[in-house]
DNA sequence: TGCTTATACATCCGTTAACGATGTATGACG
DNA sequence: CGTCATACATCGTTAACGGATGTATAAGCA
């Protein structure tokens, strides 16, 4: 494969990352906003579900690690942001293969979420 | 709810089962639209997911048996239905609890997919 | 000054879920 | 007669989750 002679990176498929897990889905959703370093992922995943989704250290820290091994994420340089502990931070930020996961997935999810409510609401 | 003091039921907590992993969550809603037999389960999510959702027999007969110990969903009665095997198949269907729970679920992931794809189109 | 709390990272390791492989059994189809 | 689809079940490995723990810094307070 690799289609003519692209350098041998790890080139992972969108069909390998899909679908996603939960942890990697939110993950995404978080940085698609933009940069992120890891702490505010975490908080950010906590504050869109309303406090529902807790993600500890260990999750936090090694789905970040894998999701950088499946180039769904690659680290950014530190934006050099003012505040209290600024110099601590790795930021990450979503890759084209990461974006076009989440497209995918959200997709999906979104059609049997709506599947789910509609069934449950009894028409 | 459960304000006073409640008989001492099994009371499996809505927030012990949530977040719903994403298998049980696609089972659920199989479920949702009426008592399945397991099999026609795994078939359902397939359909609905347009087979990106691939459930294994490992991951099918184990999801149900966990839910069934989590209170989500009950076995129901064979309805009897004509078919090539319809004595050997064995029917679930989604208890209160399990009804409760993918509410919840799918407006949590209604609105997170729904974040994620606002971010994605880009405004 | 000293205690506590919040930020921010990292690793270790036990538990759990996912999931492929395998097996049984039946009936349809060619 | 062999293969495929249906329909269930179990086993064992792998991967993800997630809590415990540890380091370090800085703010806030008594």
């Amino acid at each position: 494969m690799y289609s003519g002679d692209g350098p041998a990176m790890s080139r992972t498929d969108l069909d390998d990352v899909l679908p996603l897990t939960s942890t990697v889905f939110h993950v995404l959703v978080a940085l698609a906003e933009g940069p992120r370093h890891g702490y505010a992922v975490a908080r950010e995943v906590e504050d869109l579900s309303d406090g529902r989704v807790v993600m500890g250290p260990g999750t936090l820290y090694g789905s970040l690690s894998r999701m950088q091994d499946q180039g769904l994420i690659e680290e950014a340089a530190n934006p050099g942001e003012d505040g209290l502990h600024a110099e601590r931070r790795r930021y990450y930020r979503m890759t084209p293969l990461g974006s076009a996961a989440l497209r995918s997935e959200s997709a999906r999810l979104l059609k049997a979420a709506t599947v789910a409510q509609r069934r449950l609401g009894g028409a």
